[in-house]
DNA sequence: CTTAGCACTCGGGAACAATGAGTGCTAACA
DNA sequence: TGTTAGCACTCATTGTTCCCGAGTGCTAAG
């Protein structure tokens, strides 16, 4: 049975005000509404029909109605509004995109920290990567007595390093030797691929430098393998207590603690080959816990093969449509800032 | 006026009671243990003079008593008894610190969330730097087309690196110069040692690769600056939620909020000149949203110039015996861990 | 100095009534 | 046939009252 226009309109204008307020929504507070021009008890002859359709659901007989899980689907996907982001907000959300970052991981955790504040709600962010990384390069830089430094710059042009401090002695030439051996056969292969049969050619002409070789694999092999996993950040979580929802010291804690306890890892599986903004509403959530809890997810771009992801963690009662504003907006600004020409990591030299 | 030994016992049994219970104390709990043998009235007389002194308070008049600040102030300083940790207590903290940790922040972030983990309360973690941090050695890599690997190894022979991409050709002999005056002129040298003086030397002197200088200078001078920082971890804030004095969303919330915003950043200042493990109790602590807070700290050595701190917040009635044994242990064992000689950096090269 | 006894205080929970927001249904209206 | 006014009914919430009991301070006796 397809809802009639007015159906429509009744439950958008439900799910708007409990979004609000946060309480059951009565058929009088609707009848009041600007351009609602029926009477309470028409209005509630819908809402009848509503929630016989499973779209709206009433907590006790004498309160008023509250969306379902089915009636925020149909929401999000059909019925909300737009949300016009004005200009003070794209103003501060540029602002803070603004600042200058280092890392991945510590931007990730930056970015986290800001789409919280954005949205006054816990925020998470991953960064994950498409395909596998490898080794571009290896150096290998004498430094001192008995201290060695490996550096190694990846498919991503991330560059990383160890200090390696070993007893025995090791000069430059046995130092250039191994380093062209690593470059020779250790160059452009995936963790995964690793052998010990490679292991073994490698150990076989590296020469004097041998004893280094194991140090130097286990470095590279976890260092790989870390690119590849992704590390979830989550930020803000004070902010659910904010929500009405979470007064209860009870669920609050709930919910922190699987969060905090991992019960989103599996989100960017989630998101892997959905596109856009994905809103995932109650008890679609995997686990348990957070069945009156949705997550809203947008991805953005990177760049090197990295692919980001951005959400919020709030009440299935949440302002989808501004949420939903506020992470494509940063998605997008993120993905531009990523991606436009590298300028200024060299500013004209002084003078 | 001194106390005599019976209002001590008293007083220790009434924190202690409390700790356990996070109830007020009526006398007869207090003569009903073991080894207390005095009626309930000689224990009301001897309430009614702590009252009076100021060591306990009384919520209202019908209810027990409950220990004050100074209560507690006194109970940690002279009357807790010691913890003794169990078999099990000491095994499962040693078996967390066996974890492969890296990078100092990672790791301190770890050690933050196996203390929170150990004491069932959030904890904090810092690592701090009593003196400066200067460079030890710079080494500058050609990596292909217009990149340009810095090598940068501090005095704290921590290792870090950048790559710079630039769209000017220089050549390896260019590097070789330029990292030989970099050598020669910066090192050993804290950021606010450096002067636009040196710099200019430096430029003058770079030849070719003088337009890469002021890349290299900003990153360094960024580089020393963040490891002066000290950055404090926060991890479990969840765990606050399970204590009774923070059952209250509106509390509980006050207190996560603040120590979100870095309520808690002057504590290393705090412990600076303090040795072993310091308690601050409620109002001695410097924000006014913390003042039914407690936070219990202790320092250890990682070595390296590093020190570390690790600390647990949480109700002023925590069990002060329990918590603070707990992270001595940790103190202690982290300590070891770090100044062992480092051994299984190389493993014996296989075969 | 210690303790038994007792009158007194007061927070918290149970029981109960009043309030009012909201509903569903029926009947009248356009 | 769709809309609306009217009305009886439901039920969570709030306020009130009352009672219980834990705990106290004081006094007087041991």
């Amino acid at each position: 049975m397809e809802l009639t226009e007015r159906k429509k309109k009744v439950l958008r204008s439900i799910v708007d005000l409990y979004i609000r307020s946060a309480e059951p929504v009565g058929s009088k507070a609707i009848a009041q509404l600007p351009d609602m021009n029926y009477s309470p008890a028409t209005i509630r002859n819908e809402m009848a029909d509503l929630t016989a359709m499973g779209y709206l659901e009433q907590p006790h007989t004498s309160a008023g109605r509250v969306p379902s899980a089915a009636g925020y689907r149909l929401y999000v996907d059909e019925l909300m509004a737009d949300y016009r982001l004005s200009l003070d907000e794209t103003q501060s959300i540029n602002v803070a995109i603004e600042e200058k970052m280092q890392r991945v991981d510590e931007l990730m955790e930056k970015v986290a920290k800001m789409v919280s504040q954005a949205t006054d709600l816990p925020a998470i962010s991953v960064a994950s990567r498409s395909s596998g990384v490898t080794v571009k390069r290896f150096d290998l830089i004498m430094a001192g007595a008995g201290s060695i430094i490996l550096v190694v710059m990846l498919s991503t042009d991330e560059v990383l390093n160890k200090l390696i401090k070993l007893p025995l002695n090791v000069d430059e030439s046995d130092l250039k030797l191994l380093s062209a051996v690593l470059n020779a056969t250790m160059t452009g292969i995936s963790a995964d691929e690793f052998t010990p049969n490679l292991m073994e050619r490698v150990l076989n002409s590296a020469g004097m430098a041998a004893s280094l070789v194991p140090v130097i694999v286990e470095f590279v092999m976890d260092t790989l393998r870390r690119q590849e996993s992704t590390n979830l950040t989550v930020a803000g979580h004070v902010r659910l207590l904010e929500q009405p929802e979470y007064r209860s010291i009870d669920k609050a804690q709930r919910v922190l603690s699987s969060i905090d306890e991992g019960a989103l890892s599996n989100l960017p599986a989630v998101m892997q080959n959905a596109s856009g903004t994905k809103v995932l509403v109650g008890p679609e959530n995997i686990t348990e816990e957070l069945k009156d809890t949705s997550v809203v997810m947008t991805k953005f771009d990177i760049g090197d093969g990295l692919q980001g992801m951005i959400g919020v963690v709030g009440p299935t009662r949440m302002d989808y449509a501004k949420v939903t504003a506020r992470l494509s907006y940063f998605a997008e600004s993120l993905s531009k800032m990523f991606n436009k020409p590298e300028q200024e990591q060299l500013p004209a030299a002084k003078e």
